[in-house]
DNA sequence: GCGACAG
DNA sequence: ATCTTGTCGC
């Protein structure tokens, strides 16, 4: 994947990667895919060395034919503290490598996070998105922020995430009474596109099958470069 | 001051 | 994320 030359460094200070944020937030823009989408890319992470080391793959996901059409994944050292709310600071870096990698073009890029779902509206799926220029869904398994209702157990059932003044997420009940997951616009897509997307990649799990494959991909290498 | 807090 | 066994259910 021919990609954009990167806009900043990665090495900064908390308070200075919140002031990040709020300034490439500015630059997501949340529109419908152009085209209806058929391949899927799936992204995740995954650590080794007593968490010095972190794995990222992604697995691209045919819709149309309900196949993986290629996988791509590298291994970079850890530079970023877990910290609520900076997530990105920490996978991203990973995350573009592995992507550099791959040889077709997805319609859709699909993070393990949330996007829009954030304290500063750019959780990693925006951050990811943005840097990508490409269309990108936060698929999460839990919340960061916001107040929502619980959706029916129906699958396919949703309700509104809200912050504030602000619908900045969904919950979908990708699976008959399992936990919903949370879904927000990364960039270049809308609320509505997004849920669609992660519902047609579901195949009977609670997360859709591209995530759900990365993060076996990136466990396998996991073992294999062992503890 | 007291909780909440993606992966 | 990661540390960890068995167990209940389709």
């Amino acid at each position: 994947m021919k990609l954009p030359r990167a806009r900043h460094r990665w090495n900064l200070s908390p308070r200075r990667a919140v002031a990040l944020q709020r300034e490439l937030a500015e630059g997501i823009r949340e529109a419908p895919l152009p085209i209806a989408p058929r391949l899927i890319a799936g992204g995740d992470c995954a650590f080794v060395d007593d968490g010095r080391t972190i794995i990222a793959a992604w697995v691209v996901w045919d819709l149309r034919d309900a196949c993986v059409v290629e996988e791509a994944h590298v291994l970079r050292p850890v530079r970023f503290p877990y910290v609520p709310g900076l997530l990105s600071f920490r996978e991203t870096p990973a995350l573009l490598a592995a992507a550099r990698r791959l040889r077709v073009e997805p319609d859709v890029f699909m993070v393990d996070g949330h996007g829009r779902a954030h304290p500063r509206r750019f959780g990693i799926a925006c951050h990811v998105g943005l840097l990508l220029d490409r269309p990108t869904i936060g698929c999460a398994k839990s919340r960061l922020c916001g107040r929502f209702e619980q959706p029916e157990d129906r699958t396919g059932s949703i309700t509104t995430l809200s912050d504030r003044d602000d619908v900045i997420g969904l919950t979908l009940r990708t699976r008959h009474a399992v936990k919903p997951v949370f879904i927000s616009i990364g960039h270049q897509i809308t609320l509505s596109d997004a849920c669609d997307v992660v519902m047609k990649s579901c195949l009977g799990f609670r997360l859709p099958e591209p995530t759900r494959l990365a993060d076996q991909l990136v466990n396998r290498i996991k073992k294999t470069h062992g503890p």
